[in-house]
DNA sequence: GGTCTTCCCATCGTTTATCGATGGGAGCAT
DNA sequence: ATGCTCCCATCGATAAACGATGGGAAGACC
């Protein structure tokens, strides 16, 4: 879809917030999501549909790579790690990130 | 396009900046360009590609409203307005903006 | 046994924002 | 007349995000 009606997420930070969640340790979708929710106090509510998607775009570009394990809970689970290059291009991003918000900062507070 | 190689901007925030530029008056397509790379200092680069179909946005939702004019140079020019919808609509998306971007630093500033 | 909830995976299809390329045209200076 | 800056606009491509939908297995509760 395009812009979805009811915004949960400020597009284009998807790939950054996993790349951070992930640098706290390996982890599986459903974690990645639930951490980002609870990070954020409920807000950002990543649905299903853009989480795995997310991760095939990082899988392919080598930034996390994925295995097969068991979860705390007894189930399959697939946990993903972040490579060097993936620790590299957080913090790219972030760099990238703080400077957009920077720059449109000084837009809203003008007068 | 898609997502663009180089960025020049965060995706979703292209209507809050314009609103928010003609919150300080009447300005034209171009003067709006203009001003959104002076207060950024040169960070948001807007392109025509960009601008334009956002405009037109703003229009069909009744935010903007557009008069044919001419510029201080003496050329024509088609000048857009705040509407009173437009007005509150700023007041909406700021805050969801800003809401966004308090969730998002919670996840990136943690440990 | 059967049902329900929670956890966990994933894809398909749709919508839409952004941008590169491209088109035009008019004012003004050299 | 050449070129530069200003000013308008569209078309096509691409990719992000999400709703809907599919599955399956663990554990609890009746």
């Amino acid at each position: 879809m395009g812009r979805p009606e009811s915004i949960e997420l400020l597009p284009g930070t998807l790939d950054l917030l996993i790349l951070k969640t992930l640098a706290a340790g390996a982890e599986h979708g459903y974690g990645i999501a639930s951490r980002l929710k609870a990070l954020s106090e409920d807000v950002l509510q990543i649905g299903e549909s853009s989480l795995y998607p997310a991760l095939q775009r990082l899988l392919i570009k080598g930034w996390v790579k994925a295995e097969w394990g068991a979860s705390e809970n007894n189930r399959r689970a697939r946990y993903y790690t972040l490579t060097a290059a993936g620790r590299k291009q957080l913090g790219a991003e972030r760099e990238e990130f703080d400077r957009l918000i920077l720059a449109i900062h000084k837009v809203l507070n003008a007068t």
